[in-house]
RNA sequence: GCGCCCAUAGCUCAAUUGGACAGAGCGUCUGGCUACGGACCAGAAGGUUGGGGGUUCAACUCCUCCUGGGCGUACCA
């Protein structure tokens, strides 16, 4: 779409002689098609100029004529109405994708960048709940997002590996550690030991110092400690790799907090010099009141350190290990104030990067009118939810295409696609109310619907039979659904920067539904033998399972794109 | 108490960041396969955008107050 938009500021700011870009920015897209395909407001304009928006989108609609790129302008009310050439639009958008195949929208805008993705990051001996996966698909999204527009991504799963809840682990698995069950389902284990000391601290205050004291000896070094400490870690990391296969998700560093407990006095000599640290009850804090925030715990009054500390450290030593250019943290808004203090913290420190570390918030996952947490014990599990789904689009390939050559592998694309699209389906900042019947249903918004989608294009392709051959004719797409498809995949390298920008995955994914939505009508709409896409008319046919065939690519690329795979048949 | 966030169709979510008539899916009702895949498509009903006031050419969007809810607010992460 850029080129149109340039075209057409250019074309305006040569008549009223105003700057080109500005008006590039007012430009909008109009909200329905007849209204033309780019619309300028003169609202602005008229304020500048002192005379009604009306008068100025007249005049403007008139002087500017057709030429290649435009067919017409056209003054309504006080707006001034775009319409672009058809055809050129259309063969120019195919000619792009025929010639850029799978690399589509792909760009270089940030080769030579460095930005950090921190996502996923689940406590070990804590199960992955499906209130986790937020976290580790937008992470994992944004991760392909941005290395599609050439920036360079580490990503990095920061384990809770370290913490006072190791403490209470290590004494629960002493008083009533089961070897057996332990090697059996760890997570599983790990959890009942963690749910039941929690009951009991309750109960009997004397155990929180018991367990406390756990921690600090770990901190301190103590072998017997560490060689439990050791297990669950890595019985926890095992069972995550199974869960981070299924979902195809990978990181560049698996670093968990427990990597930087070694970095932590440096950290705090820093501190210390520029004298930020105030001993405040027994414990050390940095004051940030100057700053309207409560102050941030670096050590507690036993001297054992906080995940403040060790993500200070974190941040420190990625900076030197990477050079980032830009530091992003995958976590859920439960903690913006404290990544406020975490940057502020940083910058008061004197790093001046900490401008470049953002915190991309998402909201919490419902359970009926409940926030699910692993504390409040009403968690999903997520093993049971892709079990689930895959289960159910099994039934569902077995019953409609049962001459699939591999229906599992199909049926787990579909299964766990049903998942990931759902988490990235809406705003990051939205809340998710989790619901089985919803999740189990693969008709309307949803990814089964688009993987379908692609399968279906496939299909179509399949019974083309010929060779796909690069010759079209745009002045053979006429149908207006034809036109509304190559209009969306123009805006297709916009929408991947758009969703960079704000890390917002689900701007592709509404994308992909829209497109969806508009093959699947024109795929229905026309079905005589001349009007339908394998046209009767054979030059036709070439030319319509051409731009189908874009749509494909489209299709393949964006959910490649969300983390989703696109089977051919389904 | 203070801070941040949310409230849009019966339900789940959108709305080009202040723009033209607030749109999709599910659910309800009606219709569509001897054809390129019905995990689909078409149509209908469904809204005073929680409530009041304000800012302006224009408010779901910004300001203010009220109501209802969520999260955070020093030794969990």
């Amino acid at each position: 779409m850029k080129i149109y938009k340039n075209h057409i500021a250019e074309k305006i700011a040569g008549i009223i002689g105003d700057d080109r870009d500005r008006i590039e920015t007012l430009l909008e897209i109009p909200p329905s098609e007849d209204m033309g395909d780019l619309a300028f407001p003169c609202f602005t304009l008229s304020k500048d100029m002192r005379r009604a928006p009306d008068v100025i989108a007249e005049e403007l609609g008139n002087k500017i004529g057709r030429d290649n790129l435009i067919e017409r302008a056209e003054a309504a009310g006080p707006y001034v109405n775009f319409y672009i050439d058809k055809s050129h639009l259309i063969s120019t958008v195919i000619d792009q994708i025929l010639s850029d195949r799978d690399d589509y929208g792909r760009s270089d805008e940030g080769s030579g960048k460095n930005i950090i993705i921190e996502y996923s990051s689940p406590n070990i001996a804590k199960p992955f709940g499906i209130g986790h996966l937020r976290s580790t698909v937008i992470g994992a999204s944004l991760k392909r997002i941005y290395e599609y527009l050439g920036y360079k991504v580490v990503s990095i799963n920061h384990l809770g590996d370290w913490g006072t809840q190791f403490g209470k682990l290590i004494y629960a698995y002493r008083n009533w550690g089961d070897e057996l069950k332990l090697n059996e389902d760890p997570i599983g284990h790990l959890y009942e030991l963690y749910v039941r000391i929690h009951r009991e601290e309750e109960n009997d205050p004397k155990l929180v110092e018991l367990t406390r004291s756990e921690f600090k000896e770990l901190e301190e070094g103590d072998s017997e400690n560490i060689d439990l400490w050791r297990r669950f870690s890595d019985l926890s990391r095992k069972e995550f790799r199974k869960i981070y296969k299924m979902l195809g998700v990978n990181f560049d560093s698996e670093k968990g907090e427990s990597f930087y407990i070694d970095k932590i006095p440096a950290v705090e000599k820093s501190l210390k010099d520029r004298d930020l640290l105030k001993e405040s009850q027994d414990a050390t804090i940095i004051d940030l009141e100057k700053y309207e925030m409560p102050p941030i715990l670096i050590r507690k009054s036993d001297d054992t350190s906080l995940y403040a500390t060790r993500d200070l450290a974190a941040a420190i030593y990625r900076k030197k290990e990477y050079n980032f250019d830009k530091m992003v943290y995958v976590v859920g808004v439960a903690q913006s104030l404290y990544f406020r203090q975490l940057f502020k913290s940083l910058e008061l420190m004197g790093n001046d990067w900490a401008d470049n570390c953002h915190h991309v918030s998402f909201g919490w996952v419902k359970l009926g009118e409940e926030m699910m947490s692993t504390r409040r014990g009403n968690i999903v599990f997520l093993e049971d939810v892709l079990a689930r789904t895959v289960e159910e689009a099994k039934k569902i390939v077995e019953e409609n295409s049962p001459d699939l050559p591999d229906p599992d592998s199909v049926a787990k694309a579909v299964g766990i696609g049903a998942v990931i699209f759902t988490d990235l389906s809406c705003r990051r900042d939205t809340d998710i109310a989790f619901d089985w019947d919803k999740m189990l249903d693969f008709r309307g918004n949803s990814g089964p619907y688009i993987q379908y989608s692609h399968a279906r294009i496939c299909s179509v392709i399949r019974k083309y039979g010929k060779e796909l051959k690069k010759e079209y004719n745009a002045g053979l797409l006429l149908l207006p659904e034809e036109y509304s498809m190559a209009k969306m995949l123009v805006c297709y390298p916009d929408i991947i920067k758009k969703a960079a920008n704000e890390f917002e995955p689900y701007y592709i994914s509404n994308f992909l539904l829209e497109l969806c939505g508009i093959f699947n009508t024109y795929y229905q709409k026309y079905r005589s033998p001349e009007d339908r896409i394998l046209s009767s008319n054979s030059d036709v046919a070439d030319s319509r399972v051409t731009l189908a065939d874009c749509a494909r690519i489209v299709l393949h690329s964006g959910l490649k794109l969300l983390g989703i795979s696109a089977p051919e048949m389904m």
